[in-house]
DNA sequence: GCAATTGATTGACTGAGTCAATTAAATTCA
DNA sequence: TGAATTTAATTGACTCAGTCAATCAATTGC
């Protein structure tokens, strides 16, 4: 259940938005056309050729409407249709060339209103806007597929990122208190304090700029190895994100001469133990504890390399 | 003149937001209610007394229109309305239980659907959404009046956010290198692990379900609290946030008996600087600095209590 | 104290949007 | 292959959200 503080910030802002779209005028943008009108014509004039049903099912209009709307573009001559060749009962809607004039100065109209209200803002400002905007459209629009998942090295502010989101995260599954968040940023703080970047990395994977999961590798001397704090975000779960993340740090290890890579976890943590069975780590040691609240098995993975 | 691509990202997000919003169904949220109806109740029900001019005013309805939902809403008694004493022409408006109920009811499922809108986010997404909302929402509405700011105990979490954002804001604005976020890290590892509810506590300021700030004391032993991590964030300065934070400390380390509060930060943060002069504090030393790249003056700053 | 303004209501429309039924083409599957 | 089912588009028939002008009553301005 989503915190309730959040729903309401983004009731607050529908609200809002609700009239800033002014969706509510029956003239839009004070043209002959109505806020459906226009969205129709959008549609065609800038697909090209389209269908009525998927002109239907993207708007979410009433077939019968539609087909009244496009009636009447049709005898205003806005547009064209003609039977499709492969489904003689499917139409193939085009814009004539008034529709596209028309088309072009509701967009000019639509582009002046923005501007209008984008111009009170500094440059910044409104690229701010902007990117705050996209950042909602590619969590809340379905259409929009996740942009794939990059990992990259890790960047200022990241560390934080993994500890936040771990410790949220350990505490909601599984009781954890707060001993555990500070577990883990005394680890990530020492191995950012200490960072040998010849021997040690840090990996991020992120998603549209958005983190969505991590790993690091420490030199625990010896030619060992540390491979701590792996994360993959909720949403991010079963696509194989950590083990490529493992994999990775695999890789590090073996370029850079480590005879050992070791772990330590516990054993309610079932999808990191499968990875690390998977990639042949084997058990050396466990013991039960109660570091975090609730008692836990703490084990000690190693893969000799 | 806007950048026409920006205007562009903006008018494509409209387009979608307005599909969102799910504002062209007549049926709102299947209700009996249209969404004016919905508006109109909203209103009502969440500003207590209100008169019609005022309501046509705020939801740019047509008072013809207006009355007669008025008079469907009464004749369902869902309100009532009588003469305001002090203009008999005007009619105050007031909700009757029933109304009450249906306003609730359409809060309630209102915020049943974002939050199954939302549930497919994880958790640091939800956030960042919302978030989003706020920006744009501050930027584009001309009564920005955001969400108070409260100021709450630390959660699961926290910790991670206050690294996360202090290192990204430090290193954007003077430059710092990552051994900055890895003694914030540290530190509030320490804090974390180490905690004392009797002697020690951390506040975070947050506006509508987003964290905006935070300061924590820590003990130091001799009497002496560590004020640490104050940090706010960059959308909320300004408006004293800081000053509240700190006097939070102030006041919670007279309650515990401190003699001395105790800080060290840099003199490059001037409105952290003016807010321990303001308080009355007092600079005991200072020292040149490269821990974090760039040459800074690191100073400690004492009050007395 | 009279003219102009303002809040609320009503009459009289219009046309956006809905629902059920119909036609014709395409698909499914025994 | 052909009967049953599904799908694209249209039309009939209707409703009711929303608009505009006119009216009435109370208030304000000069």
């Amino acid at each position: 259940m989503p915190d309730p503080a959040l729903i309401n910030s983004a009731r607050d802002f529908n609200r809002f938005y609700t009239n800033f779209l002014g969706v509510l005028n029956k003239a839009y943008l004070n043209t002959p056309f109505t806020l459906t009108d226009a969205r129709v014509l959008f549609e065609v004039g800038s697909r090209g050729r389209v269908s009525a049903v998927a002109l239907a099912k993207d708007l979410q209009l009433d077939p019968a409407y539609l087909s009244r709307i496009l009636k009447r573009f049709r005898s205003d001559s806005l547009i064209e249709t003609k039977a499709d060749p492969t489904d003689l009962r499917s139409q193939v809607i085009t814009v004539t060339d008034e529709g596209g004039r028309q088309f072009e100065e509701l967009g000019r109209r639509s582009n002046a209103q923005l501007a209008e209200r984008f111009q009170r803002l500094s440059d910044a400002e409104q690229r701010h806007v902007v990117s705050a905007m996209n950042t909602i459209r590619a969590r809340l629009d379905p259409e929009v597929k996740s942009a794939p998942a990059i990992i990259r090295a890790h960047r200022p502010g990241d560390i934080g990122w993994i500890i936040q989101s771990q410790s949220k995260a350990y505490t909601e599954e599984y009781g954890w208190d707060m001993r555990f968040e500070g577990l883990v940023a005394e680890v990530a703080g020492r191995f950012l304090t200490n960072f040998d970047a010849a021997k040690e990395c840090c990996w991020m994977a992120e998603s549209g700029g958005i983190n969505i999961g991590s790993v690091l590798i420490a030199d625990g001397g010896d030619g060992i190895a540390k491979l701590r704090l792996l994360y993959v975000d909720k949403a991010a779960r079963g696509l194989g994100l950590g083990r490529t993340l493992v994999d990775e740090c695999i890789h590090f290890a073996e370029a850079k001469g480590y005879r050992q890579i070791s772990l330590w976890t516990n054993d309610i943590l079932h999808a990191a133990r499968a990875i690390y069975i998977g990639r042949g780590f084997r058990l050396v040691s466990e013991e039960r504890h109660r570091m975090f609240g609730p008692e836990e098995n703490g084990q000690t993975w190693v893969l000799d390399i």
